[in-house]
DNA sequence: GTACGATTCAAATAGTCATTTGAATTGACC
DNA sequence: GGTCAATTCAAATGACTATTTGAATCGTAC
């Protein structure tokens, strides 16, 4: 087995079995097992478990936000994109990398949502710094395609379409219940469209509480 | 101390470290050590860490599905409820939650959402014993309220306000960002419902996706 | 005030953890 | 074929883990 192979066994296995047990659970011993590496080529190679997480999280939000804005150029190249197409080039690279992580095994979607609630600091810093470009980005062009809604409010509502994208990464596979994502990425955009651009522009204030 | 106070003290320290560190990374000294009390205080009066956790999430989980169905009944003892009245009596037990939560401890309704993602078969036995009564009742009740929708259409997006929900409470105090909840139960229940409603009740298959 | 059950304690057990170390092995280039 | 760096290995380190044990302490009822 060549060095690169290693390393890539690691991640591999690391992956999978922070996905399956979470990071704190899982021990560079059950890792480098199931790698069929020594436990001494994680510090060769990462330099700890920490930094082996780190680079295995950049691997996969990294792509992500890369295709968000991609996406949100070519839609802006053309014209103005109204909601569903802003919504769909934020949600698109989701459903890639989600279709991608489940054809290598279907616990591995899961890795990123559990990572997102774990993942305190360390977590919050990746994701800080992938997604801090493409934040601003579709913020803007938010505002531009939701006329009447503040700035404050579609970042809130845009967090609710996070909510339920990750909420999608930890049901693929969640026991007991029937899975929420079909096998084609066009029929899951549709069904998240249809759910999300009511969502995100729907009118503020417009629904009465029984109470009130 | 007495005995009862000895055991709430553990359970109040330990419900603050798991939502903190999650509950692999947290010891059960760190525990005791918070709560003022011996290591073999646990498994005296609750036999192992994981029977402590489950007590825990018990006494989380079950008087939110409880006032879930009190709301319900209330609603449907009138006359056939509305989108917006079923909901309400799905989210508001959440609030009051959250609210009761974060009065405790800032960083305590992390627990709920990080205990979901990190669930594995635990958390699962635990909502699915909690959750399976009011599951029946509320999936009748927005079809009832949603004409048109298919009872998997309408679990399917029963489920994207759980992601919702979750987020709230995993994002209650994330590093980094605006807190996504404010002071009054009412004014973020409103401002819940304004997207939830459209969530649930928007038509099926009303979306054209760009590329087709 | 004394006996008893409930509770708490310090100490020990047996195991696992991430990381380090220095020797052994490998593969590519001269 | 020899050399050197890159990589892998087994073994050891030191610290931490949940749980158990039996003695000590506490509150309370008689």
């Amino acid at each position: 087995m060549t060095a690169e192979d290693t390393k890539e066994q690691i991640m591999r296995s690391a992956e999978l079995l922070f996905a399956r047990d979470g990071y704190a659970s899982t021990s560079l011993r059950e890792i480098t097992d199931l790698a069929g590496a020594n436990i001494a080529a994680v510090n060769y190679h990462f330099g700890s478990k920490e930094k082996l997480l780190v680079e295995i999280l950049d691997q996969i939000i990294g792509p992500i936000n890369e295709e968000r804005i991609k996406l949100l150029d070519e839609a802006e190249s053309e014209s103005i994109p109204d909601v569903t197409q802003v919504l769909t080039a934020f949600l698109l690279p989701d459903l890639h990398v989600l279709q991608q992580l489940r054809s290598r095994d279907p616990s591995l979607p899961r890795f990123v949502s559990r990572m997102y609630s774990e993942g305190s600091e360390l977590m919050y810093k990746v994701m800080g710094r992938q997604f801090a470009e493409a934040q601003v980005r579709f913020y803007a062009a938010f505002q531009r395609a939701i006329p009447g809604l503040s700035g404050e409010e579609i970042a809130w509502r845009l967090n609710c379409v996070v909510g339920i994208v990750l909420y999608l990464f930890a049901s693929v596979q969640a026991p007991g219940m029937p899975p929420m994502m079909g096998e084609d990425v066009e029929d899951d955009l549709r069904r998240l469209l249809d759910v999300t651009v009511p969502l995100v522009s729907a009118a503020a204030g417009k629904v009465m509480t029984p109470g009130g």
